[in-house]
RNA sequence: GCCGAUGUAGCUCAGUUGGCCAGAGCAGCUGAUUUGUAAUCAGCAGGCCGUGGGUUCGAAUCCCUCCAUCGGCUCCA
């Protein structure tokens, strides 16, 4: 017998080589129909799996990942058994199960496109609801290789070459056998509802100079329900995508005719923007940061003294020549380059570190063309970038106050969940950084012990670090569920060995600063996209670019709807006046869909008593106010959104 | 850059197997209406059917080039 221990901390005793399915059994039927993978130890593995000694188990479900998981990639299976019998001859890559759904793969004789995929979701259900069983065998690597080599699949063939022997698994499902190492559901009987989603290339092994693979993407859920919510979800997504609420509330466009990549912002847009800029430049000013400004473009020199045009090459780099001098002039990139020739404009003494030089510089980048996306992937943008230089001693309590500010901002636009990112050097290939490993090492260590201090979350990452230093990234959902890096802490000794930049000491003797590059926002484009889907459009009230419309009963009231309006606006308060000869249920209508926070309405009874009918956006009437009242009201919320900085 | 899809009026979309002057709603303009909390009515105007080439008696529709957009891959200082 062996004792098994549940979650909960009760102790049950069983007969060795039970399996996790005979102990969900054991405590009901309804469970074990329920239950999609067992965890023993903290391993996730199979029901049918026989556990051999005491373990700590737990039943994973559909609502545990896990369970999700196994449902998932044993679904994967079920789509490549489909396309196997649909498409004879057709080769499997990989299939995993990804953060939302799982997908496949595929180097097929014939293209399929997506006006195939109906079918496809067809004979998989017919598949799942034929209970075919998953059934796991251990393999040893020779017949493995046979196996697939017979089959004709150089793909898997090249997978379990990779593999070392007696860690070998497939998994067997009907007909369709697949190198795996699991775990999966025992029955394919659970998959009630399946939607391919997409069609798309793939590089095999993710490498561009492989071949390009057919990689098709679905989701299964057990309930048919599910997959109607999640469809629903998607098109609520869609609704709340940057692009269309861009275009839809006049923030920005793009012109093939300017290029592709290099937003437009229109006055609406402009405005936001600004806003976003001076809050920023106040919080800044308050931390001691001064703002600088420089040109975009620099000499070709400036990015090989900083190694960057070591690192990009050419390629990156579209270069602009002046007709006569002979001079190579480069867009820039960053804007590190010209801040550090700030730094050299005059002798540093340790007293005036740290020096903090800030700006919204805007910088060039040759994204690929198939990499844009909306403001969030762009050739041209703005960073509310900043480079601190920094002594040895202050290093760590100035990169704190960094955190701070990115918390501060970060709170203030309710972006609560976000992942702090520690990226660090890739472990093994060191050739793509520049810099010595020591300074590398007293960088990460930097990073990490602020992080720790300011009991940040984080989660490390290797190999995501800037090529000249480590980084501390907060990363956003959009409403895709697509992570974005916005806000970005980096430490770097090597810039300032690269231009030589020095101070004095209180020895007289010259030291070397250490540089913080951070932006709290990232660029400004990627910010307002992610705080568009985040926001829907309904922005805090301090940054709307409209704050208030007013809306007369009838031309009779225009007047007073314009007397109004100016007094607001003689507030600081945005205020617009609606002023169509049209019904004020249409008004109002137009209004809220434009998203404007306020709407006033005004008549007769208003005009008469010099008052406002105050209609929230999405709350409806909120009554009437004096004027006074409710510009009181509106400084009530704004002081609200903007809380003062805690220091 | 690669794979796949898409491109018709400012916006959202119709346009049957190629066949009469290319359609609708919204927005716009003009007029009427003067309105009390999510769409008042009528009229008008608006289109190198993404671009360039080809096939055809005839192309928005079929083929090719390029441009742009979308979903991924690769990339992301």
């Amino acid at each position: 017998m062996i004792k098994i221990t549940f979650p909960d901390g009760s102790v049950k005793e069983f007969e060795n080589g039970v399996t996790g399915y005979e102990i969900a059994m054991s405590i009901s039927p309804r469970l074990a129909s329920e239950v999609l993978c067992v965890g023993v130890d903290g391993i996730t593995q199979d029901l049918g799996m026989p556990i051999m000694q005491d373990a700590e188990i737990k039943l994973y479900k559909w609502d545990d990942p896990e369970g999700k998981h196994a449902f998932w990639h044993s679904s994967s299976h079920l789509l490549a058994a489909a396309l196997e019998k649909l498409y004879p001859g057709i080769k499997f890559g990989i299939g995993p199960a990804i953060e939302n759904g799982f997908y496949y793969d595929v180097d097929s004789p014939v293209a399929i496109t997506e006006a195939d995929l109906p079918a496809i979701e067809a004979e998989m259900l017919k598949i799942a609801s034929s209970k075919v069983p998953f059934v796991r065998s251990a393999v040893a690597k020779a017949d493995a290789l046979k196996s697939f080599k017979d089959k004709g699949d150089q793909y898997k063939v090249e997978l379990i070459e990779a593999l070392e022997d007696g860690t070998i698994s497939f998994y067997q499902s009907g007909d369709f056998v697949d190198l795996c190492r699991g775990p999966h559901i025992r029955s394919s009987e659970v998959v009630k509802a399946v939607k391919l989603t997409s069609i798309a290339g793939a590089y095999w092994r993710g490498d561009e100079k492989n071949k390009m693979l057919t990689r098709i993407y679905g989701i299964t859920f057990p309930k048919k329900s599910l997959l109607d919510d999640y469809l629903a979800m998607l098109e609520e997504a869609k609704k709340r995508d940057h692009r269309k609420l861009g275009k839809e509330l006049e923030l920005f466009c793009f012109s093939s005719r300017v290029g592709q990549g290099l937003p437009l912002w229109l006055p609406k847009g402009a405005a936001l923007r600004e806003r976003l800029e001076n809050f920023l430049k106040n919080v800044q000013k308050q931390y001691g940061y001064q703002q600088v400004i420089t040109p975009h473009i620099g000499m070709k020199d400036l990015y090989v003294t900083s190694g960057h045009y070591a690192k990009y090459g050419k390629d990156s780099f579209q270069p602009i020549h002046t007709p006569d001098e002979g001079e190579e002039f480069l867009l820039k990139p960053m804007n590190c380059p010209h801040h550090c020739e700030i730094y050299r404009s005059k002798p540093r003494s340790y007293k005036d570190l740290p020096v903090r030089f800030a700006e919204f510089g805007t910088v060039y980048r040759y994204e690929q063309s198939g990499e844009l996306h909306g403001l969030t992937r762009v050739r041209g943008f703005t960073q509310d970038d900043a480079h601190l230089f920094v002594r040895p001693d202050q290093l760590k309590d100035e990169f704190m106050k960094v955190i701070d500010i990115i918390l501060y901002v970060f709170n203030t636009l309710s972006f609560e969940n976000f992942t702090a990112q520690v990226s660090l050097r890739d472990k093994t290939n060191r050739d793509k950084y520049i810099g010595s490993d020591e300074n590398w090492e007293k960088a990460e260590n930097a990073i990490m012990e602020a992080a720790a201090e300011k009991g940040l979350n984080t989660i490390v990452e290797y190999g995501e670090a800037a090529f000249y230093g480590p980084k501390l990234d907060f990363m956003v959902k959009d409403a895709l569920g697509r992570k974005w890096q916005l806000g970005t802490i980096q430490v770097d000794y090597n810039l300032p060995e690269r231009f030589d930049l020095t101070y004095t000491g209180a020895d007289d003797k010259q030291y070397r600063p250490i540089m913080i590059h951070r932006a709290p926002f990232g660029s400004m484009e990627r910010f307002v996209a992610v705080l568009l889907e985040h926001t829907a459009g309904k922005f805090p009230l301090w940054l709307a670019p409209d704050q208030v419309v007013v809306l007369p009963i009838s031309d009779k009231f225009n007047d007073y709807a314009d007397e109004v309006a100016h007094k607001l606006n003689m507030c600081d308060i945005r205020a617009i006046v609606d002023q169509r000869s049209e019904k004020i249920g249409r008004k109002i209508r137009d209004n809220e869909l434009k998203r404007i926070p306020f709407l006033l309405v005004v008549g007769e009874k208003e005009s008469a008593e010099g008052t406002v009918s105050v209609r929230q956006q999405g709350e409806g009437d909120k009554g009437t106010m004096t004027l006074a009242e409710f510009t009181a009201h509106i400084g009530d919320i704004v002081a609200n959104e903007v809380k003062p900085l805690k220091k």
